[in-house]
RNA sequence: GCCCCCAUCGUCUAGUGGCCUAGGACACCACCCUUUCAAGGUGGCGGCACGGGUUCGAAUCCCGUUGGGGGUGCCA
């Protein structure tokens, strides 16, 4: 395939102030597929108001493309486009499709436009200027002609989608103060940057016949469409910034890896082959094809992304995970700065790693390590502490720590030839212990927990609580 | 109102006329393992919206009903 011939897909984000995760999963389809064909991933930040735009939207757009994998910096990859900055070739499209007869200007206000279509009983526009032969000026805005008959709508997931025209109301080309609007500019946009293939939510499907239309009056092939499904929330509703949890950054901030979140968002409407969907990117860029995308919306579920999470974070490298950790354990309020130690966190990862979902779970997890006293649990505190045995397995573990070998095995032993002359159980007798080291009653193993945090420490924290028990 | 899209376990999906007694994943439940909690292992619960066709045979094709969603701007 020639380099010439090669598809070239659009992401077109509106400037939103956020990246949806809906627009992630459209922005993945596109680069999946540019990459297994040898295509190009064209980025065009879309509002045909320059005022909309700005550096640090784009920026941010940027960042979180490439959190996705989707490097700017790749040949594959152009833009990003400014769809406001072209407004002169809209508008001369427009003067185009106009000098070809295919639109006609009308000075009818919106207003007297829904008070014509109260009168006669129907809705939207009722094509009222379409022979009046007006020649435009201040006040009026250019409408393109609907022609008669019907369109088709080819789409690789959907199938064929035809249109009645009559349904299809003579739509705004140019606003009255000549300003482009935004289904002119993004076809001529497309037009001007040669792209062959638009893969976009279902929920733009409905204006692709006008779309279609402007190719054909403009004198070109549409390109080959694919409408994706939505991705909804529990109510069934198209995800919305007010109701829903959707920005992407959110995600990322609370330590969701982005191969899970790629890899979540890519099963969302369509599963790889075999038993399993958690597969690496390349697979899914071999495999992935529109035309097996499902045809309804899917329900983005926030449970089944933490399970994701939790297999990847579990299939990290030790190395990988503590360094994947550190900017939640800088940032957090858990604990004085200060007081941080990066090889006691190191000592304690291992066990960490299988005990969370998402990274901003691990500095809880943690804490005790690096507070100068453990926060103790009322609750915790009140419930093992009642335990007839609390205060003696308190007394005599610390009189034997106080000189035992020092190693998690060996603490456990202590307890166990403890736990095992009272005839007790372990699970029990370890409670009012770990509630003195840690402040509650779940967290990372115990005595491991002991060894990493070291004698002196450990036998102070359990003093400490025999002292408060009375 | 009008137009368009959609319909398999609670959720995400496999399934493209016989491999379906409908498979997997998440969630849930139980058991095993176990120093708490996880992780891991084993098992379980649970679905083709409904009604008509077509066919020897339908989750799969057709029609209708119902239900959901989206669109319908001098927004993008």
């Amino acid at each position: 395939m020639r380099m010439t011939d090669a598809p070239r897909y659009r992401f077109a984000p509106s400037p939103t102030g956020f990246f949806h995760v809906g627009g992630a999963r459209t922005a993945l389809y596109n680069w999946a597929l540019a990459l297994r064909t040898g295509g190009t991933f064209v980025l065009r930040i879309e509002d045909t108001d320059e005022s909309r735009n700005s550096p640090e939207w784009t920026q941010g757009i940027i960042d979180a493309l490439s959190w996705l994998g989707i490097d700017s910096n790749s040949p594959q990859f152009e833009g990003p486009y400014f769809q406001s900055h072209n407004a002169a070739l809209h508008v001369a499209a427009a003067q185009r499709i106009f000098d070809a007869g295919h639109a006609y200007w009308c000075d009818l206000t919106p207003d007297q436009v829904q008070e014509r279509a109260k009168e006669t009983g129907k809705q939207g526009y009722d094509g009222y200027s379409r022979d009046r032969g007006l020649t435009g000026g201040p006040g009026q805005v250019l409408r393109f002609r609907v022609p008669a008959g019907s369109t088709v709508v080819t789409d690789l997931v959907r199938g064929d989608v035809e249109f009645a025209n009559d349904t299809i109301e003579d739509f705004v080309l140019l606003r009255s103060n000549g300003s482009p609007m935004f289904l002119l500019a993004n076809v001529v946009d497309d037009i001007e940057m040669r792209i062959t293939n638009v893969v976009r939510a279902e929920e733009h499907l409905p204006n692709t016949p006008k779309q279609q239309m402007l190719w054909d009056s403009l004198g070109h092939t549409p390109p080959i469409w694919a409408h994706v499904p939505v991705l909804v929330n529990e109510q069934r509703k198209k995800l919305s910034k007010r109701r829903d949890k959707v920005a992407l950054e959110q995600y990322r901030a609370e330590g969701i890896l982005p191969d899970a979140m790629i890899n979540y968002l890519m099963t969302l409407g369509w599963a790889p082959a075999g038993d399993t969907e958690i597969v690496p990117w390349s697979l899914m860029v071999d495999e992935f094809r529109l035309e097996d995308v499902n045809h309804s919306p899917a329900f983005f579920d926030v449970k089944k992304l933490a399970a994701f999470n939790g297999d990847y974070i579990r299939a990290m490298t030790i190395d990988g995970f503590i360094a994947a950790c550190a900017p939640h354990l800088e940032t957090t309020e858990a604990w004085p700065h200060e007081r941080f130690n990066a090889d006691v966190f190191a000592a304690i990862a291992p066990l960490v790693q299988t005990r969370v979902v998402t990274l901003s779970e691990v500095p809880a997890m943690v804490d005790f390590f690096f507070l100068q006293d453990p926060t103790i649990d009322q609750a915790a505190w009140d419930k093992t502490m009642s335990a007839d045995f609390a205060r003696d397995v308190l007394k005599d573990f610390a009189a034997a720590i106080a000189t035992a070998e020092w190693n998690h095995d060996s603490l456990k032993q202590i307890l166990e030839s403890w736990t095992e002359a009272r005839e007790l159980k372990l699970g029990k007798t370890q409670a009012p212990i770990r509630v003195a080291v840690t402040g509650r009653t779940v967290g990372p193993p115990l005595f491991e927990s002991i060894e990493i945090l070291g004698r002196e420490e450990s036998l102070r924290r359990i003093t400490a609580s025999i002292a408060r028990l009375g």
